[in-house]
DNA sequence: AAGCTACTTGAGCATTGCTCAGGTTGATCA
DNA sequence: TGATCAACCTGAGCAATGCTCAAGTAGCTT
């Protein structure tokens, strides 16, 4: 049976959860496909198209909102929810979309174009928001801010286990503030809502 | 002359502003320095590690508070301005760090190590904060959000000109808000400030 | 002058992204 | 049934890239 366009960049993501970002070649996703190493270019016009499928692939769950493809009874106009809950509960499925893939957000961060689904979803995140009395500059800017934010985090927290080329840095141990934090942190998850939460309280204070 | 590492450091990130980090080869480096490629493995280990000491080149002014080197007057302990200020005004010199520097932002999230320097700062910046009444977790959190906000803005912002390998995104004209904003856009050094002051804002209110 | 260290050459290997002329396969239509 | 055509694939290969290494060369010290 004959490969499509899907099986490759499903394959591909395959891939890069087992060998990461780096080690991506297509030569080896060809191997895995069993399939010499020109066929790709049938479904693909370049490596970067591939990543570019890939990034897109990635981040599309975020960009759907829970109820929305089944017609059970979901469409309830502006769904239940204020903008802070609806902008948290983005930047949440955003953060689990990087998170579920190996080198995540580098991929997101480095090939992503925004597609129709994505611009329609931030169209209606625009829309959703100046219905509840934001104007359209403050929503534009709190999303900014916040899928800047999300790409920021999760590009470091996948990054620990990216090799460096040298030595390992400088022992922390020095600085008893950062090594205090660092043993007494509580957890990645804790610590992405905290700051999310500071963008959300950041605009409802300057509302009121 | 014979090279020194600093010169070779300081060609790749000439070489960086004028192709872009993609066509940064160490061929294209070493022809610059007219020099064969073997040599370029005298002072450096891999690849890899010049684009680590790259990356710390170009965050360095970002971690050294303006009046510290002369000795001016500048020891006044704990220097005028409240968190908040220095922690916006840390915010903007990272991200005129990242700027300065074509593809500034991938280099550094790609490939940074912190060093002995930039964990000094940041102990410091921890310290003042303290200092001021905030927790260490809050401290740790407003700065880790911080420089979250800051890479991934920049990241968007450095990446418009970037080759996606594909045709050009679906046609934002269709969606009226997206579209009203990118014709109102007030600018993105606005848009950068105003994000960063949800963040710092947010943190004000939750103190109170 | 001898010797040592810092630095460079030149040749070359393995891997990677990509191309392309020619096959193969399977559906379609005469 | 057999010819046609498009979708899909092979095989061979090219140019660029990261990296290695034995053999130099230059300059300073003694």
């Amino acid at each position: 049976m004959a490969l499509h366009r899907d099986d490759v960049i499903a394959a591909a993501l395959d891939l890069l959860d087992e060998v990461g970002l780096e080690r991506l070649t297509t030569r080896a996703l060809t191997e895995r496909l069993g399939v010499a190493p020109g066929a790709l270019y049938w479904h693909v016009r370049s490596k970067q198209e591939l990543l570019t499928a890939m990034a897109d692939t990635v981040v599309a769950p975020a960009f759907t909102t829970p109820g929305t493809e089944s017609g059970k009874e979901a469409e309830t106009e502006a769904e239940a929810g204020s903008w802070a809950q609806h902008t948290e509960a983005f930047a949440h499925r955003l953060r689990r979309a990087l998170l579920g893939r190996r080198d995540g957000a580098r991929l997101v961060s480095g090939h992503l174009v925004p597609g129709t689904a994505t611009l329609k979803s931030v169209e209606d995140g625009l829309a959703l928001m100046s219905a509840q009395g934001l104007t359209p500059a403050q929503a534009a800017v709190l999303g900014h801010a916040v899928t800047s934010y999300v790409i920021g985090f999760v590009l470091q927290e996948q990054q620990e286990h990216a090799p460096t080329g040298e030595a390992a840095g400088p022992d922390p141990a020095h600085y008893p503030l950062l090594l205090q934090w660092q043993t007494e942190h509580p957890g990645p998850d804790a610590t992405f809502t905290a700051g999310l939460t500071l963008l959300t309280t950041g605009l409802a204070a300057q509302l009121a």
